[in-house]
DNA sequence: GCTTAACAATGAGAAATTCTCATAAATGAA
DNA sequence: TTCATTTATGAGAATTTCTCATTGTTAAGC
């Protein structure tokens, strides 16, 4: 069986020209490196070296061998450096899952910032999911989730990532626009505009309409963000958005924000991760750069409002 | 230190499901794989594999690591095969050298059918050298030396390919070309078209005209055998070659062979090798070859004859 | 040719490692 | 819960690898 050590071995005895050499650069006695040499020959039942005089020449076999030592050894060094820094949490592969539309946008702000932080780890992002994003990170498909949605299950561990407040956009000439708050018998008299989500699965259905016994008029759904502001721009209905995307995008005065209900409707952006994974360091890192960029963001349209 | 025995473990384990059957396969005690891993994990300060239950799960740096092994691990393997191919004579690199233009002719019948019945042995055909071909063979630029010149030195070996007659070749409208044989004297009048090789190193006239103080009227040199038949038909000049190699070239009947002397020149090509390799599977496998190939072919044309 | 300094090989025992055995702990299914 | 199966652990045996001390070689200088 060919080792390591017959690769560095076969190295350094080529790169330093005698025995003793080879065997100082290798922290090894003379003895030890005479030794080995000839038990490895021995092994594979082929001469590496043919001992001329005082030197060492390698044979073609011995070629051959010092060429795959060539070829593995970076390989193995390499390897070794990767495993170290994973050990130090410097280096890995983050595999991020979403749930929600409004979290993707959020995400393309952090993923750079995170990027830059950290130019070691690799970004995946990961939308589709066999069942539900939770399987997706308790099966190690994911390594995060963000989303809006906290479900304790064993294995799993949450933390808050950035408080946000869910508004009703609607077109600046729409009727409701010119209302403080809206309620939810006035919203169920509109056309909801949604992302391709099964309507159970949406806040604004779940935490706003449904508490009270209601439904939306109507559902359309739209595939995207800018699709989606361009319909209520033209009063084809009304969409539920954070606030902080929603004023991102009503710069124009075409589109209007209006509260949902008397308190608003607060939400939380969770992230969520296994247990075990809680105290890797570039998942902090990665965290730390979300909850910054959050409240960066967030607050500097809250501002303006 | 990553160890050949530390890959082979990734890969049993991810292929077999549990630890118990990767021992197994490894041919190991389930406690001596256990204690393995654990050890391994610690050497490398990283967790590679995650305890999920009785279960193992490979962790971002256990794939790393299991890639890694799926890379080296062929590799190792088939450097192991090589090298037990070359132990057995089986495989390897035969560098041979050739010294004379004839050699050069009688080769590319042999190595074909060598490689035909050794293809793990590759050919090298090396025919410039710094000094001589002696010197190249111990200093191992070549492995074995094709000459008609034996040369005992310390550390050489020679063995007799095969027996051939030197023989003139002349237009068959030469005067001489009527004659059973040739005297050195007759051959002095002529004009001796030859390889670029110095007159000092040509049989004919180390062994045929300077025993007798004789030298050639004129001396050409011609670069192809080819040429030199060519120029030997116009008449201008006389060419010395074997007989198997001249008679093969004369079908046409412009081209005549006359006997060098009373009883021809008899001379022998041998080979050439270091007498630690003479005992090399492959080794012997060319000088059979060469041997068949020579008997065959001399035989063939002198049987015409 | 003899001497000498440098290098390589060898043998024996020490040190380190790797393995097995015996046994305990943990897990998942019935 | 029990039970079969799998993994973990500790201790000592077996093996491997290393070092020390010594001897054998080699090439170069006188």
């Amino acid at each position: 069986m060919i080792e390591h050590s017959h690769l560095r071995i076969i190295a350094a005895l080529q790169q330093n020209g005698t025995l003793t050499e080879a065997a100082n650069t290798l922290c090894l006695s003379q003895s030890a490196l005479s030794h080995q040499i000839r038990s490895l020959e021995k092994k594979l039942g082929v001469g590496l070296w043919e001992r001329e005089g005082r030197y060492l020449r390698l044979t073609h076999a011995g070629q051959l061998f010092h060429q795959v030592a060539q070829q593995v050894l970076p390989v193995l060094a390499q390897a070794e450096q990767s495993l170290k820094a994973y050990g130090e949490g410097r280096q890995g592969i983050l595999r991020i899952g979403v749930e929600c539309y409004p979290c993707y946008e959020w995400l393309t702000g952090v993923t750079g910032e995170f990027m830059r932080q950290m130019p070691e780890v690799d970004i995946d992002i990961v939308s589709k999911f066999q069942f539900s994003g939770l399987e997706g990170l308790l099966n190690h498909h994911i390594d995060i989730l963000v989303t809006p949605d906290l479900i304790k299950q064993q294995g799993s561990y949450y933390e808050v990532l950035a408080d946000y407040e869910l508004v009703l956009v609607l077109a600046a000439d729409h009727p409701l626009a010119v209302l403080q708050q809206i309620s939810p018998a006035q919203l169920a008299a509109e056309t909801l505009l949604t992302f391709p989500v099964p309507l159970q699965r949406l806040d604004i259905f779940n935490h706003f309409l449904s508490p009270v016994h209601l439904k939306p008029a109507g559902h359309k759904v739209v595939e995207s963000l800018e699709l989606m502001l361009q319909m209520t721009e033209l009063g084809r209905g009304v969409c539920v958005l954070p606030r902080w995307l929603a004023e991102g995008r009503c710069k124009g005065g075409t589109l209007t924000v209006v509260r949902l209900g008397e308190k608003g409707m607060q939400r939380k952006l969770y992230i969520a991760m296994r247990e075990s994974d809680k105290e890797i360091a570039y998942i902090r890192r990665f965290i730390a750069v979300g909850r910054e960029r959050a409240d960066l963001s967030f607050q500097a349209v809250t501002e303006v409002d």
